[in-house]
DNA sequence: GCCGTTTTCGGCCCGACTGTTTTCAGTCG
């Protein structure tokens, strides 16, 4: 079994979790961080780098020591370190660390002083009363422990987009509602466009002696306050996501938005460049440290943050540390691909399969943004569940939209299908059929079980077949509800290269897949990525700003993605017999 | 454990808030 870089990333997570509550040295622990970081954002598989011999101390964050822990890794397919740690630590405690107000320090002391283990001992522990009696720990403390407990069971893990996109929408309709606020905006991994958001971190400015605290207490949707200060605060909003607002001067907007936003990673990286240079950059500014008095430099825009460490501005959804600073120091950062690169949708469905309106109506509003082509892409006939087409249903549908078609200017209809691929690697309509259409997206929608090895031949076998276009949702995954099947991504992308096919990120707030890190793998091996919504309704149609997301954290320009072609360009690179 | 235009030792980002203290440690982002 292959190991793959999200369980060395996992592995070295937790062996830091769990170096940090036996209070190893924090440097060391924090290594084993940015190791996890690096080794989660490589492009490559890492099974596949080390099998090649790369040399993986090239990338930052990775010595000579965690290179051979990473060798050792895949060739045993396990970390022995982390596993002799485990037997010395017990595992629960890695769980403890993710109740709010517990870190390593507490943690030891639960652990030596009260014997506690697991999540379920230190709620015992909490209720008989005993952690109260602990030095450092009081009531307060203990009564955080019970409702962290219980806030952990019930919003496990983190928030897709769309709920986050709405929650933001209206706490920031609602913040301007006050007149004192001059800016309100979120920062954090909200703008970063990550897939998935843990909280709303929300950046304010605003004139003096107002009461914007108050009136963000006041807000409707907070269930409860978890901290209150003059410039800081936390909530918990109904739908469990928390909330931070955090309250800057005016002149501090620029410093505060580019800590706030982060990465982490990246704020620490930028911030290292400023040490080197004396001078030092906190959320209120660049500062000299120049003799006794401090003078601040810079604030009130990002950029001059950016340039006061000698770089240009960094869009931040480069911000991981991912190589953009290395790249902003060399001029060679991406011209990222804009909303208004994107000349069509190449993935929807109507009301023909599962789609909710009529292909009419669905072109109409495709057009209405600003398009210039749209393909329909209904299901095809194995998917009976939605009311897939057969052969005939396709030709009715090619017919209908020629006479769409032959009635509208300045945009077209293409036609298409979003063909299954079956198990054996065909695809799920004839050729003869699929030859008459524009566009086929081929989907894997049956069998996900499969082993890897077999998944992988079977989607590249489809891929031989000269009428294959896209693949749509590439792994499958649903976020937060299903892992994606197993494939060899990198594998499938150098079929994808050879053969003229392309890959798709599909915008949909649950799927998001391509995920950026394999886009980027995709970049860099030079095959196209289409960004399609896979829309079933009109407002589905806007999930298009969620999937260029993810583009842009992948890195790509315009011209590494397919529907910003104009028309004539992208027939022909759909036509695999030219 | 990593890193290096102050380079093989000695640093490693920085401030706000809370709770438990009576001046500050721990945690978070």
């Amino acid at each position: 079994m292959p190991v793959s870089n999200n369980e060395v990333e996992k592995m070295f997570d937790e062996f830091a979790d769990l170096l940090e509550i036996k209070g190893e040295n924090q440097f060391r622990v924090r290594a084993y961080r940015n190791a996890a970081r690096t080794v989660g954002g490589l492009s490559g598989d890492i099974d596949k780098m080390v099998a090649r011999g790369e040399r993986l101390s090239s990338f930052t964050g990775i010595g000579k020591d965690l290179e051979n822990k990473i060798v050792q890794i895949v060739k045993a397919g396990r970390f022995e370190l982390l596993e002799d740690l485990k037997k010395e630590m017990p595992e629960g405690l890695v769980q403890i660390m993710r109740v709010f107000g517990l870190g390593p320090r507490r943690i030891k002391t639960l652990h030596e002083k009260l014997g506690i283990k697991t999540p379920e001992e230190l709620e015992a522990a909490a209720r008989n009363g005993r952690i109260k009696e602990l030095p450092g720990f009081g009531r307060k403390t203990e009564q955080s422990i019970i409702e962290g407990l219980g806030r952990i069971r019930s919003t496990e893990g983190r928030f897709k987009l769309q709920l986050a996109d709405r929650a933001a929408g209206l706490l920031l309709e609602y913040l301007k509602a006050e007149k004192t606020v001059r800016q309100a905006v979120i920062a954090g991994s909200y703008r970063r466009c990550r897939e998935t958001v843990k909280d709303l971190d929300v950046l304010v400015t605003c004139d003096k002696g107002s009461r914007v605290m108050d009136h963000f207490m006041n807000y409707d949707n907070v269930e409860k306050v978890i901290a209150r200060g003059d410039t800081k605060s936390s909530v918990l909003l109904r739908s469990g996501l928390q909330v931070d607002l955090r309250l800057v001067p005016q002149e501090s907007y620029g410093a505060a938005l580019h800590y706030f936003t982060g990465s982490k990673s990246h704020n620490i990286a930028v911030r290292a460049m400023a040490v080197k240079k004396k001078l030092k950059i906190n959320e209120y500014g660049v500062f000299s440290e120049d003799g006794r008095r401090e003078k601040r430099l810079a604030g009130n825009t990002e950029e001059e943050v950016y340039n006061s460490v000698g770089l240009p501005w960094i869009d931040p959804e480069l911000r991981e540390d991912r190589g953009e600073i290395e790249a902003a120091r060399q001029g060679r950062l991406p011209r990222l691909v804009k909303q208004e690169d994107i000349r069509g949708d190449l993935h929807t469905h109507t009301n023909r399969t599962d789609g909710k309106y009529s292909l009419e109506e669905m072109a109409a509003a495709a057009q209405r943004l600003g398009y210039e082509y749209m393909a329909v892409t209904d299901h095809s006939q194995r998917l009976t569940m939605a009311h897939g087409l057969k052969p005939a249903d396709v030709k009715e549908q090619i017919r209908q939209i020629d006479r769409i078609n032959s009635q509208s200017r300045g945009f077209r209809v293409l036609k298409g299908i979003e063909v299954d691929i079956l198990e054996d690697g065909t695809l799920d309509l004839p050729d003869e059929i699929l030859r008459e259409l524009d566009v086929r997206v081929c989907s894997v929608h049956s069998k996900f079980n499969l082993p890897g090895k077999v998944q992988t031949e079977r989607i590249i076998r489809a891929m031989d077949n000269p009428n294959f276009n896209i693949l749509g949702h590439p792994t499958g995954r649903l976020i937060n509800e299903r892992p994606g099947y197993e494939v060899d991504m990198e594998k499938l992308i150098k079929a994808a290269r050879e053969r003229k096919c392309y890959l798709e990120i599909n915008s949909y707030p649950d799927r998001l897949d391509l995920n950026d890190i394999y886009s980027k793998t995709a970049r860099d091996n030079k095959v196209l990525v289409a960004i399609n919504t896979d829309a079933h309704s009109l407002s589905d149609l806007d999930f298009m700003r969620f999937g260029l997301g993810q583009a842009r954290r992948g890195w790509l320009e315009k011209k590494d993605v397919l529907n910003t072609c104009p028309l004539e360009e992208l027939l022909r690179l759909l036509d695999r017999r030219r």
